[in-house]
DNA sequence: ATAAATTTTTAGACAAATCTAAATTATAAT
DNA sequence: ATTATAATTTAGATTTGTCTAAAAATTTAT
């Protein structure tokens, strides 16, 4: 339940002339990014239950945001209708998108984490508004194209890198080999046991044997290194065959 | 109005195994280090009206934060008596400041920013919680006593650095000539024009004459160029005799 | 085509942080 | 010592984002 709604313009940064349209709180933010990663990247249509279960929170709360975006024309949504993002909502995503992925790859480049500690200090960075920071950190990391998980950082412009077409090592079939390019999770249970197995952006990995009772796949790593993956983690990894 | 009471017991970071004792708020964050500020570096009694005006909030809002804080015990706090930090408020209070001032450092070492830039987005950046982050910040950094208005930068331990006795350039008499050390308040506005004037940390000042009547003061800057300061502004840059 | 199961939305409540207006306490002025 | 003024606190309301429980709509199964 909610009542009125207002528009709020507010100057981004003080040196800035520039204005915001619209001064988005934190978690409105939130719903915009997950339902842009959710719909990735076809706009498909996102239905509540996908937000409710990404945000780990009530569908009824969901519910209530949607109309909210909606009214602010960020998101087009209708009553058991699902969701999709406006370009306006699209645009604002991709620049949370390319905050969040600058930070992560700030953080491995220049303070020395590892991939699997990035992610969540991230989710609080991609927040922080100001539009000099984000330009000058951009340069500051002479432009990168890709973050520590592979994954596509858009530029000023909002354009996505144009990228070799990936394929998932679970479609793979025995016998082909591929070379990862990036990881679909930024969890840090999932990066830490792939670093524990070898695996990392670069690597090569062949299909050995498909099991097809619990869709798990025995693959040698960088030619050396056998292992079993579970259908969780090879649907995750995804590269160029070699 | 406000009701009931919990701590909250979170990880700080998915990748440490350290718990937080108290989970605070953007807001809380920004009473403790407000208190802080306004009462360093005697540890003075403020009153709620003094928080008022610096949150630019009504003191009614101050008084129901300050019974929380009080209950948290990162306060002491009684009614109609002024508000004092409690050790362990204190301790948070200056985590902030050094956040806040390592942040500043890196957005003009790092990223080119001027003096006057910096501070609005610090303001946000120092709410992000994570403690790897900050410690290694601190080492890209390396290790810097100072932030880039010459204010002094708390330590891992919370230890602010001995600095020599500065004299505020308000209260010099005439002919005495300091050098400036630094400008004890952030606000883009005061930092851009004492940058018009060719006043930053490190310039000499020579006092010239005193005008009783607005307390303005004539000087030279750097031995070359005559200006007339305000009050507000001369009592807002300190420094050592020269 | 109807019933059952699932998804989604509404209704009503609550916690955090703020506000305004009114009451209370403290301080300053006569 | 009263009175006037200023500072502070309480009372009650509001906004945002969440929740639970119940109602409504949609989808799936028989
Ligand atoms: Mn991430
Ligand atoms: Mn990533
Ligand atoms: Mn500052
Ligand atoms: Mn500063």
């Amino acid at each position: 339940m909610f009542t009125p709604l207002f528009y709020v313009y507010l100057l981004n940064d003080t040196q800035d002339i520039f204005y915001r349209f619209k001064m988005l709180s934190y978690t409105e933010e939130n719903y915009l990014k997950i339902i842009f990663s959710l719909s990735y990247p076809n706009s498909l249509e996102i239905t509540t239950n996908d937000i409710a279960k990404k945000l780990e929170i009530n569908p009824a709360s969901v519910s209530d945001m949607l109309k909210k975006l909606n009214q602010k024309k960020l998101i087009d949504y209708a009553k058991y209708q699902g969701v999709r993002l406006t370009n306006e909502g699209k645009k604002i995503a991709i620049e949370i998108v390319r905050k969040h992925r600058l930070w992560e790859t700030f953080l491995v480049d220049k303070l020395n984490f590892s991939w699997d500690e990035v992610h969540d200090v991230a989710e609080q960075l991609e927040h922080i508004q100001s539009s000099l920071l984000i330009e000058r950190l951009y340069k500051f990391l002479d432009c990168p194209k890709f973050d520590p998980h592979g994954e596509p950082i858009p530029d000023e412009h909002g354009e996505f890198p144009v990228t070799e077409n990936l394929i998932c090592l679970n479609s793979c079939k025995n016998q082909q080999k591929i070379q990862v390019k990036s990881i679909t999770d930024d969890s840090s249970a999932l990066l830490q046991y792939l670093s524990k197995i070898s695996v990392s952006i670069g690597v090569s990995i062949e299909i050995c044997d498909k099991n097809s009772y619990d869709n798990s796949i025995d693959v040698i790593i960088n030619e050396n290194k056998n292992v079993t993956l579970s259908k969780e983690i090879s649907e995750k990894i995804y590269g160029v065959l070699l």
